[in-house]
DNA sequence: GTAATCCCTACTAAATTGATAGGATTAATA
DNA sequence: TATTAATCCTATCAATTTAGTAGGGATTAC
């Protein structure tokens, strides 16, 4: 299941990506509009302006803007941030690999060779979309 | 994240097809070879059984077996037992739809769209997919 | 009749999720 | 310079889910 946190985190970028000037976008515009809770909407700009998607302007007039172009934002960076890896299980992730205690041969387990097939044809879909694709009307 | 329910599920599932024999294959057999809980593990065939996907036999020389050759046995089936709705949100699932209390609109929702793209390529994979195939070594 | 096996229900501890609360910091502007 | 509007940060919390345990009931082979 998709957590809150990601549908959230993934309608607020499309909103920053229409609304496309170059003026930043306040939280509390983004939480009106998409009906997201506006303290936990904050927690989830910061984490993606921390990890480099977002920039941000404090004070008055201040809020959020991408950093790249819409069209650069890739989806595989975005959900990691946000969902964090895309791997179903630690031992077939790219990023945060991990053994599983009990697998004894990867090569010899199911599950394994399972996962790395649905990792993959996960990763094609979010290698070749981008948030410019997303806000797409 | 997959549980471990589903990840016990399909070793169980491995190893009851490469036993492949006509004779059940008892719980505590499995949870030994494969290292998981035997009680917890007794839960999730149980619920493989009542999906249609094993079948039992009570009493001593009891035990579980597959109900189809590995080859019939699809992903997809396997996977919605264990571990619930392929889709990662309501709203894109095939056979749980369920509408999103906020989205006005599913045809302008970025997350909608992006997620049926998901659901699509992993109901690919787990489509043709079978035990028969996980089981090979 | 006894041992081995599946079957069923209830319980529990730990982790995660989806928030909320309260204020600190920063910047524009009247 | 004081005010206001914004982001930033930490702590806390309730509900849910997960992973597992406990205890025994029902059934069957021998």
């Amino acid at each position: 299941m998709l957590s809150k946190k990601t549908k959230y985190g993934l309608k607020a970028l499309t909103y920053i990506a229409r609304t496309g000037d170059d003026v930043p976008v306040q939280v509390s515009a983004i939480a009106k509009s998409e009906q997201i809770p506006q303290k936990f909407l904050e927690g989830i700009l910061l984490t993606l302006r921390k990890a480099g998607i977002l920039g941000s302007k404090k004070g008055k007039h201040g809020g959020y803007y991408l950093r790249s172009l819409p069209s650069d934002i890739k989806m595989t960076d975005v959900m990691r941030v946000l969902e964090g890896p895309i791997a179903m299980v630690p031992c077939v992730s790219l990023n945060y690999y991990e053994k599983c205690d009990d697998c004894p041969d990867e090569h010899a387990c199911s599950v394994h060779k399972l996962m790395i097939e649905v990792r993959d044809s996960t990763l094609k879909v979010f290698r070749n979309k981008t948030l410019g694709d997303l806000s797409q009307v």
